[in-house]
DNA sequence: TAAACAGTTGAGCAATCGTTCAACTGTTTG
DNA sequence: CAAACAGTTGAACGATTGCTCAACTGTTTA
């Protein structure tokens, strides 16, 4: 056993907590609209219907229907889920006629996924 | 309008879909059991309590006393997430006399955050 | 060995979530 | 203008989620 790891048992060998380290802690944390706010965007991702529509959009910006018809969705489903990822900024809108075509709006969502992959690929 | 955009509204013009476009992106999706991974795996940053939990982990290795005190949180509550940030591999444990303490276990967490951070501050 | 403490676990409950369904808006076309 | 199509919306539902509570395991110490 280290020093390090000595000077952490100290503090939790004790009473219900150490209030130093969970002082320092706590005064470390960041807001709590923070952390709220990015627990809200990765729910986004935190769907796997979400994530389909993502990647499909990621191939080419697409339209309600042709959206709904590749992924075995109904158009009521997808445009739900599309209102959420509109209202999040991942996703933006034109109309052309009668359609409305959606694409990816933001170039944060590759890399995100980027990582995920790298993640799960290292966990076996 | 250019070419690319007149092209994308030829093809769902029709009837209910193009099949044209829903073939492409069909075949260009991935596995259903990938964009099901990736989802659960957001999902686990999906919730505000386990944002903190890996904040405060960051911040230095923690036993389940201290990390419930830190975050107002119950003993009984951080250790059901722990479990679910241990499933996904997200956090290490190791006991030491009657503590268990638990540390990030993964560097892509940071990786993750910070993209989530930059996209949150650009969207106003 | 018995009491005290640290942490885990499963059942149960309230809240949230994603889908369906039906009714609606908006655009095009006959 | 009416019919047809693309998409949106809100209510209602079943499923999932996160927490609480109480009972439990495991470790230390008196």
């Amino acid at each position: 056993m280290n020093d390090k790891e000595k000077d952490l048992e100290m503090q939790c060998g004790c009473e219900h907590e150490h209030p130093e380290v969970v002082r320092e802690v706590r005064a470390a944390m960041p807001d709590e609209n923070v952390t709220a706010d990015l627990s809200d965007f990765f729910k986004v991702f935190g769907d796997s219907s979400r994530m389909r529509i993502l990647f499909a959009l990621d191939r080419r910006e697409l339209c309600v229907c042709d959206l709904s018809a590749a992924l075995g969705m109904t158009k009521s489903a997808v445009s739900h889920q599309l209102r959420f990822l509109r209202a999040n900024h991942l996703v933006a809108s034109r109309r052309s006629g009668k359609n409305i075509f959606y694409s990816l709006a933001d170039e944060h969502v590759r890399d995100i996924i980027e990582i995920a992959v790298e993640h799960l690929s290292e966990e076996d």
